[in-house]
DNA sequence: TTGAAAGCGCTAACAA
DNA sequence: TTGTTAGCGCTTTCAA
């Protein structure tokens, strides 16, 4: 069958641990062995069993990610495909693998993890969203297994981790929509178990505090991550006496719902209600009319991602836990005044 | 350190072989000590070593599949999310893990494979997109290992294969814009090498043939599936003496620059030009006009690779080498009568 | 129904 | 510089 390590050394004359130090550039073996071996290896197309040395080494070179749970719900939005790219391309440039794993339930999600973390299967893991009170971070941690979270943990400062500022970010926003003459300014958000639905509220919140204008618990609404949360969140707002004249969304893609909605509708964006949204999609772009959002650099988010949490598999310990990748602010029509 | 399971064959008092058989269902042994294991092996929390596993079964659970070369450029669009999107989907309901490898050159990409494959390290690979005379298509065949193609091979006809017929769905397409008064139609293919363009182009010439319609070499353009090709494309189609009304073009954000470039430059769609596309991405619905697209069932081609490859890999026979998966045309308004 | 023993392909002491 | 040996944690004959 396959060639193994056994084969190559008797064809070479020395030992299988001769060739495993070949294999593994050991520095103390003679030039002429090397040689001869690495010859031999390539000529017999030798490939060293990776099941095999990973029991040994008790290493993978692999690192996992857990898909948030519906999977079918995941990929809608351009999010999880660019943090993946960006954590593809960090860490195929490191020669690690990486191994997708899911679960459709929050208990099977678990599970997933379990298995593969007392399965040895992974070095690593990286958690794609961040939720309070999440139980596989506190496996995680009782485990002392390495991993790091695409966003913020709430309840521990320790946590390797990286995210936006999420509160300025959603300030920003809020302040540039006051900017354009905005007085009246909903918010519409994500799933409230998130960390980022938090925070972002918050920043909002504190433009608005900030600049003392008052905000209605009739302005924010909460949602999915999902056209279909924009478009109900946009036939609330607009059937409101009093409705806000311009609004922050949590996600570009429930940003195009909202559009979707109003054009139905016949109202004008922004002279009936201003837009901006999170994520810049390259689709934001091609809407109309174009949309404003927050460019929150998603790929280095996942290139960051995979970057720290190799370093720590590899033992690196001058590390600060949490990264901050920038946000930029890209203005775009669905936000200009109202006038 | 971990449990294995000399540690709970030991609480047990049992063999290690007794608790392996528990693990694996084995129908000669008593329901006593199956309990009793069980029970052990809960409280200790005890979850097999998978890479122990692997060795000795020579099997992994986990299907592979290899990222067209650059990664950089890939999720752009939506077709890869949405085929991984399907293949973990079913992958995960059968138990199977997704790894993720990736080349940046041909010749990385071949070696990843190669490490794949020889390092034992998947059961099956899933081959996202086809190409002309490919060198992984040939090593994998040689090797007899598990694979399935996403598209169609053009030399052989045994390989496991799942694909649209893209001729006859750019015949449609293309029909369609004849039937909606066009004479001068355009073509914006993919990379030459790819079977799909070559597949859509036909379907496009034989529709222009049987109608009796002239195509010029001038209206047809080869590309990348970006934007940017789709921008290029529009520019040398306006600048021709005489262009074309109409244009079919092989995927949606292709369509997307080429609608982008007509705003820029003023022109109207579907008045100056009409645009079909395929893919049928989210995004069609909500260009500015709304594009028309053949809908591919990019998920579902996902999910039958999948499906197809893991029969293949429990040993399967009975099974058509070659699934079809179903298109649906899409009329929006980018591709109405120009009048 | 259960156990003992061998071995999957590799690495890493310890010797030589 | 190289070889010998003993495992890594599991499955699977073969015997009992």
């Amino acid at each position: 069958m396959a060639v193994t390590i056994v084969d190559v050394a008797k064809r070479a004359g020395v030992s299988p641990s001769t060739v495993s130090r070949v294999i593994s550039g050991h520095p103390r073996i003679s030039p002429a062995t090397v040689n001869k071996v690495k010859e031999i290896m390539a000529d017999m197309g030798y490939h060293p069993n990776v099941m095999a040395k990973s029991l040994v080494s008790k290493t993978t070179s692999t690192i996992g990610i857990v898909l948030p749970r519906p999977a079918e719900e995941l990929f809608q939005n351009m999010f999880f495909p660019e943090v993946i790219r960006g954590i593809v391309t960090h860490s195929s440039r490191t020669s690690y693998d990486l191994l997708m794993a899911t679960g459709v339930t929050e208990r099977e999600e678990l599970e997933a993890v379990i298995r593969l973390v007392k399965g040895r299967r992974v070095d690593g893991l990286l958690l794609l969203h961040s939720r309070k009170r999440d139980p596989l971070v506190n496996f995680l941690r009782e485990e002392h297994f390495p991993f790091v979270l695409v966003g913020r943990s709430e309840e521990h400062a320790d946590i390797l981790s990286v995210d936006n500022d999420n509160v300025q970010a959603s300030y920003d926003a809020t302040r540039h929509l006051i900017s354009q003459g905005h007085r009246r300014i909903g918010f519409v958000s994500g799933p409230p178990n998130l960390v980022v639905s938090m925070d972002r509220l918050a920043g909002y919140r504190q433009a608005l505090a900030e600049a003392g204008l008052a905000s209605s618990p009739e302005w924010i609404v909460e949602g999915e991550f999902l056209q279909e949360s924009g478009y109900q969140a946009m036939s609330f707002f607009m059937s409101l006496p009093e409705r806000p004249t311009a609004i922050v969304v949590i996600d570009d893609l429930v940003g195009f719902g909202v559009l979707r909605g109003l054009t139905e509708l016949g109202f004008k964006v922004p002279q009936d209600l201003g837009i901006i949204g999170f994520n810049n999609t390259p689709m934001a772009e091609l809407a109309t009319p174009p949309l404003s959002s927050v460019d929150i650099g998603i790929y280095q988010i996942g290139y960051t991602a995979s970057q720290m949490l190799i370093r720590r598999i590899k033992g690196e310990k001058t590390m600060q836990p949490r990264a901050v990748i920038p946000h930029r602010l890209v203005v775009r029509e669905s936000s200009l005044p109202p006038v």
